[in-house]
DNA sequence: TCATGTGTTTAATGTTTTTTAAACACGGGA
DNA sequence: TCCCGTGTTTAAAAAACATTAAACACATGA
């Protein structure tokens, strides 16, 4: 399931898009340097709002390139804070569990909601 | 729920404890100066590492208190990564569900497990 | 009184993370 | 050739986060 680095993932991305390094630099908002090294992942991934922008502008799903770069979004962490004990327990036990378990998962707690 | 803050919280366990500041800060390994200030809210809550030593001297649940110094475990957000589409969604749909419906889910996860 | 134990204040410093400006290198047209 | 657009390198530093040493103040029991 793609071992890809966050950066190399981007690139590829951007590069099908048509998309000038430069560019999309300017359309994140940051410099032509910076994109450049991470892209080449010299530069760790950016801070949270930077990759949030790489997403909306390649068109990909925000939570799954935050996860590639490493990080988490900071809307899921604040709901993990409400009820910590309880998801945290949620959480460790889909450890083991394969992407349709957890998916069916969701459908569930979509269900609880809507009683 | 209480809006106590980390600081208040943990000097309050610690006083309940008898423990010495100067004792309590040797045991987490931080410096007295500093355990003082988190203690009363003058510094931000410490590193996630500091924060667990603290859960343990005091005994209390550590997710619990990571929440409290506003943040998620490790474990947690690696667990998110790897399917973070997914449980993306289960933590949203979770948003306005009480504690109660909370810890359901996570017994029907562990039934999923179990299968 | 004065040593001792408790927490606090002052004044920074260390560390990690995130990010940049300026100059360079290279390939393809005009 | 020489310009122009593309990405890259060098050399830092701004910003955010985490943490400390040393000196102080106050209460208490010897």
């Amino acid at each position: 399931m793609s071992g890809e680095k966050f950066g190399e993932y981007v690139r590829r991305a951007r590069e099908t898009k048509d998309l000038g390094l430069r560019e999309m630099a300017k359309m994140i908002g940051v410099s032509p340097t910076y994109l450049s090294k991470v892209e080449r992942d010299e530069f760790a991934p950016p801070a949270e709002d930077k990759v949030k922008a790489i997403a909306r502008v390649i068109g990909c799903d925000v939570d799954e390139l935050l996860a590639r770069a490493g990080r988490v979004a900071t809307d899921l962490s604040d709901i993990i804070k409400r009820h910590p004990v309880e998801l945290a327990a949620l959480l460790r036990t889909t450890k083991g569990l394969n992407t349709e378990d957890i998916a069916r998962l969701a459908r569930n707690a979509q269900k609880a909601k809507d009683k």
